[in-house]
DNA sequence: CCTATTTCTTGATGTAGTTCATTGGGACCA
DNA sequence: TGGTCCCAATGAACTACATCAAGAAATAGG
């Protein structure tokens, strides 16, 4: 296989992804080839570290990450998860060009297809299609974030943790409950008192 | 004052609004004093209520709105204030066409520029620039949206309490109590013992 | 101006969730 | 193949916050 057709290969979820909001045209695809990269993170490797500027908008193919704030008291807290078909930046960093409060490691190895600010610029600007289908995919992460909110502020732990096994079924099986503890909000402890409970309801 | 004079005065705030984000030129000020209609809301009265879809999108010239959910105990979370220069709508009932589990009403007399649903795609077909320009600001509103998600996993009610009052100082004193524990997500008695508590250290 | 309603305060008691400390079980690595 | 680390489980004590109840203060509206 040549290179070429490598590459053409491993851009292919995010083309599907793309044609799945809104179709694209032979050259939109070529340009979507041409400026987002293909990168791999390793278990543990940092994909933003905090005080640098967020660089590139992340695609995730396949593996896991996790963007976290980590507090006075030295406590990780997670804001997203990202796996397989998810974005995964600090946008507000990568926006403004400013130092980013939030890191971004991985929980597994990770593929990513990431386009930098530069070429993010050059792509709006070469097909303002791409406005549009940046405002929708913002729109529905916006939303999804919302509910999440909605959750916390109206919502137990147990009610929680119970929506994101709904939500996230594949995710929380994979994860370790300390990731999932700090998803949530809550203390490890408890969540491992909860799944017990669960667990003998059942039986 | 002509009609067309005063309707280009109400409408003023919000291309302003815009041309702060990205400047326009006369015919989309043109298009956007067509598209978006002023109009006033009671206090108390119901914007958006749940089960009917969102229709316009809401941009606020004067008064306060809240946007909320009602749970299963009649209990109220309120998900989002929105006053002068914010926009305020069921972002995703409005595109998925989707009847609102969310409730959005008055707290103050409230002037609205709104634009309907079926305006907003015009909108975006004759003038793409818009795209761009809703996508710029859904993406500041995802950026403090994750800011409050942030503060609501990793704080105490009192932190959060001093954060709002910081960060929304006017609206602070300007809301009944209960709205805002209905914001942050605690009880009213609770937050009335916090109050006291700063109060009581300043002296 | 008066009354009705909403809003705020305060106390007593209950509970969801935390913190700390200990134990045991895997997984990775030399 | 035996340590080293990370992760999960569990008990005991503690704390942040909720709930219920009742009264005081403020506000709205006719």
């Amino acid at each position: 296989m040549s290179e070429d057709e490598l590459t053409f290969k491993q851009i292919q979820p995010l083309l599907n992804y793309f044609h799945q909001l809104i179709p694209l045209n032979k050259d939109e695809k070529l340009l979507v080839t041409e400026l987002f990269k293909p990168r791999l993170y390793r278990k543990r490797q940092y994909v933003l570290q905090e005080g640098d500027v967020c660089n590139h908008l992340n695609f995730i193919v396949r593996g896991c990450l996790r963007m976290y704030k980590v507090d006075g008291k030295g406590d990780i807290h997670i804001i997203q998860f990202g796996a397989e078909n998810w974005w995964l930046s600090n946008i507000g960093s990568f926006h403004d060009r400013e130092p980013s409060e939030l890191n971004i490691d991985a929980l597994e190895d990770t593929m990513v297809l990431q386009i930098s600010h530069e070429n993010l610029l050059i792509l709006y600007k070469t097909a303002p299609k791409f406005d549009r289908i940046f405002r929708v995919l913002i729109e529905k992460s916006f939303v999804s974030l919302q509910k999440r909110l909605l959750q916390n502020i109206s919502s137990t732990a147990e009610e929680r943790y119970l929506t994101f096994i709904k939500n996230y079924q594949e995710l929380s099986s994979r994860l370790p409950q300390t990731q999932i503890a700090a998803f949530l909000g809550i203390s490890p402890e408890f969540l491992s008192r909860l799944r017990n409970k669960q667990g003998n309801q059942k039986s």
